[in-house]
DNA sequence: ACTAAATTTGGT
DNA sequence: CCAAATTTAGTA
């Protein structure tokens, strides 16, 4: 007689999962893959994820240990996510228990309950008016919030006051009695009614043209969604995602980190029959929880999320959509390295749903598959209304006298701009005041210790930063070395074009939104609803601000330190540029004026730059496409990437060659290049290097992969050195 | 990852 | 020569 065994995925390092004896008291007829274990492992009791049953074990019987308890009936992990992450665990060779602890919400990891908490509605009790007077005096905080619960007598839910300090004045309130929690019952399970009426505005005839093509047929299909900048790609998921709810089934939508504005979600919010939930970085693992247990009772109708949200178990899933699927963001970086938007296909042709990836500048990966028709290629190429896409023009700036690193030609465009009564944007994707700060007499420079890199100089902060760690220091008085006090800040950060235009324009006209400026949601929010309001200003930002914001009275971008990324070494560079022109671009013009944008350059000739300029970013992606296919490089090959890092340089570069030799030694038609020190070598400390993968099959390399990694393991210099796979790299440094 | 066992290092 | 520090092996 055959016992039956656990395969349980436990949260170690571990290539497989181990077997277990099932606890004494379990009907065996319950077990079901993705039900969560205490186990012991060692001394210890960890929590693990059950991967599959088995008649018998290829342990010795006496070496099984039991497992202590099952923590779910219901599992935590639905059959599609344990396939998911089955496949995920062996393309990405990562081990299986840690792919399957990377599923899971925290609280679930620490072996909490699967379960929502009620929501929360607030109302105020009938003698609190007579109250307030008093309160205004004594708590003017409590006062306010109080007044706005009794302008809503039907009480407010507690998500309407989303940030901790007013949770404090709500609970005070309640200690004085004047106000009273009641527990929601949880957002409905059914359909909305199909007599509800549908908020949904009348599509343009190119958006009804793209619905028809996305909405045709049944089951599994990928479909790209390239959509100019201000094209409407947000009213298609609308549609969509209606569509989806209609049908009684729920939806997942993928967005970028920094694309997670309020604007999407209360927009989501005002035109869906649905509950809409949203799941983000600023969330406490509670609310995480929450968001995640309503997700996998049906609860909700449509989930927001970064990356991470891929994993959320849905009981009726309908429609996956990856917005920005080009972001590097939905690419995970360390740990368990994965592509959230090639996780999410994988999951929908499982769960035979379509999958819509939208982007205006999709990536070569995506805008593959599409050309060759693996996935439909719907597209909207005008923006809706009288809006024009902005002009683009290339300004050469050689031999001409920069002031903060603008040309005449750039402050007299943004001086026009302001006098016509609109808003112009500065991109510069640097922060701080200057990127370098040296000495004038004997040319020593600010150099972080722990980093191959200049310190930033952040003026206001008073404060040398270094960008690649969190180390800083106070800005010194004089040079270290020669001890001349002639330290002169070279180069321009944002916040230095801050100052120049404040000095130039006046500083009630510029507005900077950077990391420095717009850290914490609320502060950004703020900044937002002043550009908003409409006025003559000229916003300062990096990258932070080219992403999905709508500005309709900016008609004016100026873009700085393009140049930068012509000469860099890493292949993707140019479709990173490339991307974020675009991108920034896009912010032009969007209401009824038209848009210009102005790129200065040293290289006007170059020919990404005139590509982008006259054909835009499909032409620059398609003229791309075939100088990768030329050159063997991806999306026509297949990248992996081995790291090593310790904090001396010589044991990354030695545990690197001799995985090269045992690399080498399993054969296979791959191409090995390095071991060679990381772009940037050292880093918060750590000297880092790599060894590049690269094939042109993707079987090959798995292959060699599967045969190879077990035994590095134990080649000599591996306990020396942290290192880690990435399979499909996003970032070659 | 964590732990315990095995091996090297170092001080007296 | 023994204790501490560091490396290695195993977890079912």
């Amino acid at each position: 007689m055959t016992t039956i065994v656990l395969r349980v995925a436990v949260p170690c390092p571990l290539p497989r999962c181990l077997d277990y004896l099932p606890p004494d008291d379990i009907d065996i007829g319950t077990l079901a893959a993705g039900q969560r274990f205490e186990v012991p492992l060692g001394r210890r009791r960890l929590v693990g994820v059950l991967w599959e049953t088995a008649s018998g074990s290829d342990i010795a019987p006496e070496r099984l240990r039991k497992a202590i308890r099952r923590l779910d009936e219901a599992p935590v992990l639905t059959p599609d996510l344990v396939a998911l992450l089955d496949w995920a665990a062996r393309y990405y060779h990562h081990p299986i228990g840690e792919v399957a602890q990377a599923a899971l919400p925290v609280l679930l990891r620490q072996g909490k309950a699967p379960c929502w908490q009620p929501l929360t509605r607030w109302r105020a009790v009938e003698n609190a008016p007579e109250a307030l007077a008093e309160l205004e005096r004594r708590a003017p905080r409590q006062a306010a919030a109080l007044a706005r619960l009794l302008a809503h007598p039907e009480g407010l839910d507690e998500a309407h006051w989303p940030d901790r300090p007013e949770a404090a004045i709500l609970r005070r309130l309640e200690a004085r009695g004047l106000i009273r929690r009641e527990s929601l019952p949880p957002p409905a399970v059914l359909p909305p009614p199909p007599e509800a009426p549908s908020a949904a505005p009348e599509p343009t005839p190119e958006q009804r043209a793209a619905l028809h093509a996305l909405r045709e047929g049944t089951g599994f299909r990928c479909s790209l969604l390239e959509g100019v900048t201000g094209s409407g790609k947000t009213e298609v998921y609308l549609h969509l995602l209606e569509d989806c709810l209609r049908a009684g089934r729920q939806a997942l939508l993928l967005v970028p980190e920094i694309g997670l504005t309020p604007q999407l979600t209360r927009r989501l919010r005002e035109r869906l029959p649905a509950p809409v939930t949203v799941i983000h970085s600023g969330m406490s693992d509670r609310e995480r929880l929450d968001a995640w247990a309503l997700a996998r009772e049906g609860r909700a109708g449509v989930v927001v999320g970064t990356r991470s949200a891929v994993f959320t178990p849905l009981a009726r899933p309908g429609l996956f959509i990856v917005d920005e699927e080009h972001d590097p963001s939905l690419a995970q970086q360390e740990g368990f390295r994965y592509s959230a938007r090639d996780l999410l296909v994988w999951r929908a042709r499982r769960l035979d749903i379509p999958v819509v990836l939208g982007s205006a500048t999709p990536s070569l990966e995506t805008l593959r598959n599409a050309l060759e028709g693996r996935y439909r290629h719907v597209r909207l190429a005008s923006r809706p209304g009288r809006a024009r896409p902005p002009r683009r023009r290339l300004l050469d700036i050689r031999s001409r006298p920069l002031h903060a690193g603008l040309s005449e030609p750039a402050l007299e465009a943004i001086g026009q701009t302001l006098a016509a009564g609109d808003q112009a944007l500065v991109f510069l994707n640097r922060r701080g005041f200057a990127p370098v700060l040296l000495c004038h007499d004997c040319g020593w420079l600010a150099e972080c210790e722990r980093c191959d890199a200049r310190y930033t100089l952040h003026r206001k902060q008073q404060r040398l930063r270094c960008h690649h760690c969190e180390s800083t220091r106070p800005v010194p008085r004089q040079c270290p070395e020669c001890g001349s006090q002639a330290l002169i800040a070279v180069g321009e950060g944002t916040e230095r074009l801050e100052a120049f235009l404040a000095e130039r324009f006046g500083a009630e006209r510029v507005v900077r939104i950077d990391r420095d400026t717009a850290g914490g949601r609320h502060r950004l929010e703020r900044l937002l609803a002043r550009v908003h309001a409409g006025e003559p200003l000229i916003l300062v930002g990096t990258q932070m601000l080219a992403k999905g914001h709508d500005f309709p009275r900016l008609t004016r971008v100026v873009v700085l330190g393009a140049d930068q990324a012509l000469h860099s070494l890493d292949f993707r560079a140019g479709e990173r540029l490339a991307q974020r022109l675009e991108q920034v671009a896009g912010r032009a013009g969007r209401g009824v004026r038209p848009g210009e944008v102005l790129v200065q350059t040293h290289f006007p000739e170059h020919p990404l730059l005139q590509t982008l300029v006259h054909e835009g970013y499909a032409g620059f992606a398609r003229r791309t496409l075939a100088e990768r296919r030329e050159a063997g490089l991806p999306p026509y090959a297949h990248l992996a990437l081995l790291r090593a890092e310790a904090p001396s340089p010589a044991p990354p570069e030695a545990f690197l060659a001799a995985a090269r030799q045992c690399l080498e030694a399993a054969g296979g038609e791959v191409t090995l290049l390095g071991p060679a020190p990381a772009p940037m070598a050292r880093r918060q400390g750590r000297h880092r290097a790599q060894l590049l993968l690269l094939a042109s099959e993707r079987p090959a390399l798995h292959a060699l992969l599967d045969k190879a990694l077990p035994r590095l393991g134990t080649l000599p210099h591996a306990g020396r050195v942290r290192w880690s796979l990435d399979v499909d790299p996003v970032e070659l440094y």
